[in-house]
DNA sequence: GTCAGTGCAAACTTTTTGCAACTAC
DNA sequence: GTAGTTGCAAAAAGTTTGCACTGAC
């Protein structure tokens, strides 16, 4: 599916989610949808704001967050919390992946694994009906890793 | 291991850290440290600055973040991001675990399976060295599930 | 015309920081 | 004695809320 081919389909799910709940369709509502598939990877809000603020469409904080919410319940959008503050991330029609998070640098990547994959769809759960999940493997990344291993020798040295 | 095994361990392993690391060993540090191994499940600094208060051992909140940071360091605690603020747990000696989350109540319950646990903890990942994980499913508990089940008879009834 | 939605600012929550007083070493 | 820690309070960062105005229906 090409990229305008996406934006058409997600703005057509917007607008039945919006009608069927009573909400209305504010240009608002669709140029942070728009923006949002545009964006690869994940972004915060304060992130959102900066970029509508770059293509000189004026949105205030609280209408970022209203939309947000909805797109969330919309299943357009996947929330994540990282580090001290939540990350979205579009999910319609994209990969399921896990994330590699790196606890020095504070760096998210992402990898799949269709074995990981697989059995944790397949799980089923006492008591729980289980929607989506989200994987994230903390560790150091290799660049980080070279970094740790210098700043050691160097002390090794000093003593 | 009994529980007065476990926190002599842990109590020993963090002087061990303190030591290795230039820190000090304050009494502050190690109430703290207590306080957390005889917390079952999560804990956020709040929740542990009440039950300090409880236990009539005055803290500041600056030193229990102070400390929780240490003891992450220490690989003593776990840190979790759910409902907008960070959760912790103990991590010695307990068994790796995975969370299922309820979207409509938010409350946190626990998993273990063999499966899932072993396929991860044998990847490997490109240029990034793993460390420990973290699974988190969504999705709805059984509970939450019968209530919206009643709301929307209801809705249908009113129609 | 009406009411949901928006912008703005204030409030609230969670976490971090600066600094004087304290204490482990 | 001295540097690392603590407590307190202020600041910062992220999110929510109240209210008057606006615009989608």
């Amino acid at each position: 599916m090409g990229n305008t081919d996406i934006q058409e389909k997600v703005r057509q799910i917007f607008t039945d989610y919006l009608s069927r709940n009573g909400h209305r369709r504010t240009p608002e509502r669709f140029a942070i949808l728009d923006k949002i598939y545009s964006i690869d990877g994940h972004f915060s809000v304060e992130q959102l704001l900066h970029e509508m603020e770059a293509m000189k469409f004026r949105v205030s904080r609280a209408t970022v967050y209203n939309t947000v919410t909805l797109l969330l319940d919309a299943k357009l959008i996947v929330r994540h919390s990282f580090n001290n503050s939540a990350q979205y991330e579009k999910s319609y029609n994209t990969q399921t992946h896990h994330h590699l998070i790196c606890t020095e640098c504070g760096r998210v990547s992402e990898f799949e694994n269709k074995g990981i994959k697989g059995i944790i769809e397949e799980s089923k759960f006492p008591r729980f009906t289980a929607m989506n999940y989200s994987l994230y493997v903390y560790g150091i990344c290799s660049n980080c890793k070279r970094l740790k291993t210098i700043r050691m020798k160097k002390q090794n040295k000093s003593k």
